[in-house]
DNA sequence: AGCAGAATGTTACCCACTAACATTTTCACC
DNA sequence: GGTGAAAATGTTAGTGGGTAACATTCTGCT
């Protein structure tokens, strides 16, 4: 189904192609379409590494400030990641930055990351609000970073990731 | 309407308030409810103030790292703007706090906000992607910032929004 | 072959939102 | 004070995403 979907997509673009196509071209109905995904945008958006990340973050030395414990987090997370398989993931997101109804959905779709992120914050002292701008910030950050990084072409996500973390914690003025 | 709207809200929640049901008790149609307010989610989140914001980045040194420069614009923007009716304020976030969909459309709904501070940035010469990636994360922590303030009891909106902007720029870990 | 449970289909519905066209209200000008 | 144009509102009808309830077909196992 997923296939399909891109190939609409890629067609017609997201908001040009309704879910009924979608399961038509699958040879499913729409109702069987709703039984695999919970929504449409669910196709492009995902939030698979959250409990990763909460554990990288809470193993970040607690005396870091909160910005560069979530951040070190993520880099560490990352590196113990599986390389995904970029040209998908790439198609996939640049699907969803030319879409502003998904990169609303991005950050949506973050959310539990987010809390996780929080979560983890605040279980190493820092303040339920510092932890929650800190972890809305990093997130933010991120996503923008996948998005920047899907539009260009022969770069390394990690490299991406890492410099986009950078901008927050490595501030050189 | 938007009175009628928040009494709906309040009585029945977001979600549980229909576009029909806030027409009907407001004497209209709901086609008329959608001349007024191109989304339902308008009734809550808003942009209000992207060009005061872009021209007062841009007047921060552009010296700075685009971090400090973009929070010391927003701090100087907010200066400029008359304090807000704050009861009122408040009662509309803390709607968006306790609605998934609506903080999602938040996030988007500064898109505008956002797009205006990366200009600003990278007419100062910070790079494209340094300037989306500051940006977005400026705007989710002050975002956040704003969400926190609304479930809380008598703080100062301003003082929050400081608070925000610090723990991006003064990390002390 | 026969059965249980999973996957799929059918129908019917709700809600947000849009388009096209008709109707009423408002208000400035004669 | 009437008139006519423009603005606001109403009507009808439709699209697309998403859900609920119930019926049907497949699957795999014994």
């Amino acid at each position: 189904m997923l296939t399909v979907a891109l190939e609409l997509f890629a067609e017609h673009g997201y908001d040009g192609t309704s879910v009924g196509q979608i399961a038509a071209r699958a040879g499913v109905t729409e109702m069987t379409f709703f039984r695999h995904f919970p929504t449409k945008a669910s196709l492009l958006v995902g939030d698979p590494y959250d409990p990763l990340i909460g554990a990288a973050v809470r193993r970040e030395s607690a005396d870091l400030d909160p910005i560069s414990r979530a951040a070190r987090g993520i880099r560490s997370a990352w590196q113990q990641l599986p390389p995904p398989a970029s040209i998908e993931v790439r198609m996939r997101l640049r699907i969803v930055a030319q879409t502003p109804a998904l990169r609303a959905a991005m950050t949506g779709g973050t959310a539990a990351t987010e809390a996780v992120i929080v979560e983890a914050l605040i279980d190493g002292g820092t303040g339920q609000r510092e932890a929650a701008i800190a972890a809305s910030a990093v997130m933010a950050a991120l996503n923008t970073a996948l998005l920047e990084w899907s539009l260009a072409d022969d770069e390394e996500l990690g490299q991406a990731i890492n410099a986009a973390l950078d901008v927050l914690v490595d501030r050189h003025g």
